[in-house]
RNA sequence: GGGCAAUUAGCUCAGUUGGUUAGAGCGUCUGGUUUACACCCAGAAGGUCAGCGGUUCGAGCCCGUUAUUGCCCACCA
């Protein structure tokens, strides 16, 4: 604790250095918290005083990798929240963790393990790959630890959770078994994209299209029964002809004509409806329909429709198979040529119509993208060869119709580039219906509320579709299913086995011919029934499962604990919008299928980063942005105050960045090209500098480049004035004991600006409070700038330093400035903590009753009675007047040191006011006030300020230019009576009559006043010209 | 294709329920080392609120429309 103390210098003189130092503050007081243990809930511990739970937990982040900008962000805020809950008196708990993101997570283990050691996962095996997966997990999981504490997260990191610990695991189990138990999961087949290279599933979100020139191939089918006079083949249209090996069957639409007609109707509509640039488009496509439809194409389908009712069979070119025609609804007419291949097993459509259709489904390929032995002779070829072979082929049995040009959407991984395969997969099923709608239900109902509020529509529209959850994925990272599968066993084998055990379910799956097991156990034995094999699912869990639990997993749910019952429902979910669905919403649904509450009261959404072309940022863009770049030029303080500066209600946050040359400080403007480089020379000192994405040794040496970025820059001077102000007011009181009792007898001194500061202060610290807990960040943020800055600095802190020379007036002074301060420092605490930190610490030199730690201190509570409007109002005659008196001084060239002086003809009231502030003008403007009130008059030789309901007259013989002096008077008659005439002509219209009167009232008493300044100006232009 | 936003000073952004003369920071210009702060102080210039139309006594704000940009979701024989 030796190194927290302030270091006295010889005398009275506290040594605080000009600028605040952001990077031994945090080390300072990181370590100071953590050592107190400030933020740790301790085990079942529920303070009867205390205002009850305030819980958060975090978003998991990926153990992919280190934490971006974003993070920041998202944590920031959150940080905010849960610092002023905690000083507000709740019992605040935000529990950190990560997330093993599946899939995310097993290809950036697989691609190191192949880019170092040339090696696939297949060549390692499972429980090889699982390992090291654990082990990047483990050093990437205490790097985000450690960037969270860096970015001064005040986190429970006594409860850090991890989605694949045994605490999580064991949720998911009792999730899984209990969805189970009410028969929510079945099995059914889905598409997944498929990775032939890395050969694993990929996500949608990790598949991007692109554009390439590809074919459509017009392909006949011969048809072999009945034997009808015509048409003797039905054409198909394929961009993917190699897929015809896996057709079962192609289908015609039972009623081609009303399709038809009906989509010619919606056409019609939609362009009534549809934008001018759209438009033309719309009608080549209407037209097109039209004119297919009136050549003979109807007439042919409905042929088919018939020969399809009545068994028609159709040859499947190149193979020996005979598939049916078959009429489906899924068939477009006026799409190709109007009969569509059925190929079940490698498109979720043709899938759904094969299982209409009662139609065999065929899969053609094999893991590693080569064709199976399904496709005959084409087996073993890869999909490219096989494509080329199957059309060569037709070509040869004359069965190739005609080819077309035609630019395609390919979809590709983005892991390996390669294109993906899409194949239907067996998979495990949530049924959503119920769950959905109970997640639909909570937030329509109010008892969720998500701001900001327009993100409602997107979650309910998700989750009306109530599409079923695919939650089994290929890999080898993740919960494994819990599910045990026999064939062979005997009901009675069964019953005799698990009958009398309630954590094991079983059912017969007629499909598959197998046993189901389902168990709560961690693991079933492999002879768990005598003289039959158990074997385990291979598939583990959709990610998203296990952090579906979160809100209670990571509280020790489904054991009953004390724990759970007090901080659950958590209160606030702060996260970025693109998970809104996939993660929020499956977090209502769970949370309330598995405790029967929500799991939080309110949900916020906050912006989205984007870079400064406006667009989002990505690895593969290259413009990301790590966090500790930003913290090692401005400060960890600095970084959180310009994120929350930035975070209003539907704006996204656009980072202006530029690198900073770390030999010479030059700035160097990144650019699309720049950015993605490992190192950039400096065009200035010409030195190499490595960015964030060197990776060979060679760079990695290189001085690390740092990011130069405006709002950062605001928020550093933001810090550094703050920690000014602190020096001093700490310098003028220079280690008197000043404790809150004292404080407290001199707030009332009775004078204008001290009511006017204390008045301000409590303002301010409702609004600040109010805007917070309604996420308004930015709001709150410059509520807390502009007072601190504008106010207390500009103001109050100038006034007050001629009060400070005087002995009598010291003491009030000093209590009031103590005082504003502390509550100015526990205001902003949770946005800037290690500041503020930094200067409680030293304010608690001066009063050993304040708390140790600014992060316990209690929130500074709304004190109504000092609220005074009147006050501010009146204040502000004297801001008025001081900036006039400035303005003019500068505008007249007048030297800084050379003395004025004034008069001020006004109302005596304002006189009042004014007259014991005239030393504040005098050491505010250098300018020495001589009368005022009513009978004020203008000196001889003058400039006249005009203002609302006063003149102020600077007596400047000597000084003035008559003649200039004319001309800005005559340019001020000029704009009074521009006003005036536009007010004139508004009230002589109908808005007297038809606006409320108060507005009216308002509209008149300004144009009186306009006028009485009109006539102050032309009476000072006479006087001056009288002068000439 | 569906949905959600945005467009305000040279740049980055605020702008509450429609109500005097639309605000801030950066940059620019003028002046300044004063009992904290040059990461500072005092002051100034700078706007057809994207375009068009409407509602209203009154529109940056409400309605319609066009343009541009971004984001999310879906689909593509």
């Amino acid at each position: 604790m030796s190194d927290i103390s302030i270091t006295n210098d010889n005398d009275d003189n506290i040594e605080l250095s000009k600028q605040y130092d952001p990077a031994a503050a945090q080390l300072r007081w990181g370590k100071y918290w953590e050592d107190l243990q400030l933020f740790q809930v301790k085990p079942n511990a529920i303070h009867a005083s205390s205002k009850g739970a305030y819980c958060v937990v975090i978003p998991p982040p990926n153990v992919t990798g280190a934490l971006h900008i974003g993070h920041a962000l998202n944590n920031t805020l959150q940080d905010i929240i849960i610092r002023m809950k905690r000083m507000q008196g709740y019992d605040a708990l935000w529990i950190p963790g990560v997330d093993h993101a599946g899939i995310a997570t097993q290809a950036v283990v697989e691609r190191r393990l192949f880019e170092d050691e040339k090696l696939t996962r297949h060549d390692i095996g499972r429980d090889a790959l699982v390992a090291r997966i654990w082990k990047w997990k483990d050093k990437y999981q205490s790097r985000i630890i450690t960037q969270l504490k860096s970015m001064g997260c005040s986190c429970d990191w006594s409860r850090t959770r991890f989605t694949l610990d045994e605490i999580c695991a064991k949720a998911v189990r009792h999730f899984f078994f209990r969805l189970f138990e009410q028969k929510l999961i079945y099995r059914g087949k889905r598409l997944v994209n498929w990775d032939t290279y890395l050969q694993t599933a990929v996500s949608d979100d990790e598949v991007f299209h692109e554009t390439v020139v590809g074919n459509f191939w017009y392909i006949e089918y011969p048809v072999v029964e009945p034997k009808a006079d015509e048409p003797e083949f039905v054409l198909v249209a394929t961009t993917r002809p190699e897929t015809m090996l896996g057709d079962t069957a192609v289908a015609v639409h039972p009623d081609p004509e009303a399709a038809m007609d009906k989509v010619i109707v919606d056409l019609a509509k939609r362009i009534e409806t549809a934008g001018e640039k759209e438009k033309p488009d719309l009608q080549k496509e209407l037209d097109e329909i039209k004119k297919l439809k009136s050549s003979d194409h109807i007439a042919i389908l409905k042929k088919l429709v018939q020969m399809a009712k009545a068994g028609c069979r159709l040859k499947l070119p190149l193979t020996d198979r005979v598939i049916p025609l078959i009429v489906d609804g899924w068939a477009k007419p006026e799409k190709g040529t109007g009969c569509v291949k059925i190929t079940p097993a490698h498109d979720p459509n043709d899938y759904e119509v094969g299982k209409r259709n009662d139609l065999p489904m065929i899969n053609i390929l094999n893991k590693d993208g080569t064709l199976n032995s399904e496709a005959g002779q084409y087996a073993d070829l890869k999909i490219k060869d096989a494509r080329a072979k199957v059309v060569s082929d037709l070509e040869a049995c004359d069965l190739l119709h005609s080819v077309e040009e035609r630019v395609i959407e390919l979809a590709h991984s983005d892991r390996s580039k390669t294109p993906i395969e899409p194949f239907l997969h067996d998979q495990w099923f949530v049924k959503m219906e119920s769950l959905a709608q109970s997640a639909i239900d909570t937030v329509q109902n109010g008892e969720v509320k998500i701001f900001p509020e327009r993100y409602k529509k997107g979650y309910i529209d998700w989750l009306s579709e109530k599409r079923d959850w695919p939650i089994g994925r290929q890999l080898w990272w993740g919960h494994r299913i819990p599910i045990w599968n026999c064939k062979d066993a005997t009901k009675n084998e069964i019953e005799t086995a698990f009958s009398n055990r309630n954590d094991i379910l079983f059912n017969w799956d007629e499909e598959n011919e197998t046993w189901r097991i389902c168990s709560l156990e961690e693991d079933l034995p492999k002879d768990a029934i005598k003289g039959r094999e158990l074997v385990q699912e291979e598939d583990v869990l959709d990610t998203w499962f296990s952090s579906a639990l979160w809100t209670h997993s990571t509280l020790g749910w489904p054991d009953a604990n004390a724990e759970l019952d007090y901080y659950y429902p958590t209160g606030v979910l702060i996260t970025n919008r693109d998970i809104l669905t996939l993660w929020v919403a499956r977090m209502v649904l769970a949370g309330k299928f598995n405790t029967g509450k929500k799991p939080f009261d309110e949900v916020y959404i906050h912006p989205k980063i984007l870079d400064k072309y406006g667009e989002g940022m990505s690895k593969s863009k290259g413009n990301g942005i790590d966090p500790v770049t930003v913290i090692a030029k401005y400060g960890t303080d600095a970084l959180r105050f310009g994120l929350a500066f930035s975070t209003t209600e539907n704006q996204d946050i656009r980072l202006v960045l530029d690198f900073a040359c770390p030999e010479c400080g030059a700035t160097v403007e990144q650019t699309k090209k720049n950015r993605v480089l490992p190192k950039i020379q400096c065009p200035k000192c010409k030195k190499d500098f490595r960015t964030q994405w060197a990776e060979n040794e060679e760079d990695k040496i290189l001085p690390e480049s740092m990011t130069i970025n405006e709002r950062f820059e605001v928020a550093r001077n933001f810090c550094n004035k703050l920690w000014n102000a602190a020096r001093f007011v700490l310098l003028s009181v220079g280690g008197k004991k000043i404790n809150s009792v004292t404080i407290n007898e001199k707030l009332n001194s009775g004078l204008l600006e001290d009511k006017w500061i204390l008045s301000r202060l409590s303002t301010v610290t409702r609004n600040v409070t109010q805007m917070l807990e309604s996420y308004k960040y930015a709001e709150a943020m410059r509520l807390l700038h502009d007072f601190a800055w504008d106010e207390f600095c500009s103001f109050y802190v100038e006034i007050v330093k001629s009060r400070l020379s005087n002995n009598e007036q010291r003491p009030v002074a000093e209590a009031i400035l103590i005082y504003v301060l502390q509550v100015l420092v526990k205001l902003l605490h949770p946005v800037v903590p290690f500041v503020t930190e930094e200067i409680w610490q030293r304010l608690r030199e001066l009063d050993s009753e304040l708390a140790v730690s600014v992060s316990i201190a209690e929130w500074a509570v709304v004190d109504e009675s000092v609220i005074d409007l009147n006050i501010e109002e009146q204040f502000k005659i004297f801001q008025e007047l001081l900036r006039a008196i400035r303005d003019m001084r500068a505008s007249r060239n007048i030297p800084p040191k050379e003395e004025i002086t004034f008069s001020v003809r006004c109302n005596n009231s304002v006189a009042k006011l004014l007259k014991p502030m005239e030393q504040y003008f005098l050491s505010m403007a250098h300018a020495k006030a001589n009368g005022w009130g009513e009978s004020v008059i203008a000196p001889n030789v003058s400039a006249t300020i005009p203002l609302v309901g006063m003149d102020v007259y600077v007596d400047l013989s000597g000084l003035i230019d008559v003649v200039a002096e004319v001309a800005k008077l005559e340019k001020e008659v000029a704009k009074i009576e521009g006003f005036i005439k536009s007010k004139e002509s508004k009230l002589a219209g109908d808005f007297i009559t038809k606006a409320p009167t108060h507005v009216v009232e308002k509209e008149r008493q300004s144009l009186a006043d306009l006028k009485e300044q009109l006539q102050s100006a032309l009476n000072a232009i006479k006087k001056l010209s009288d002068k000439k």
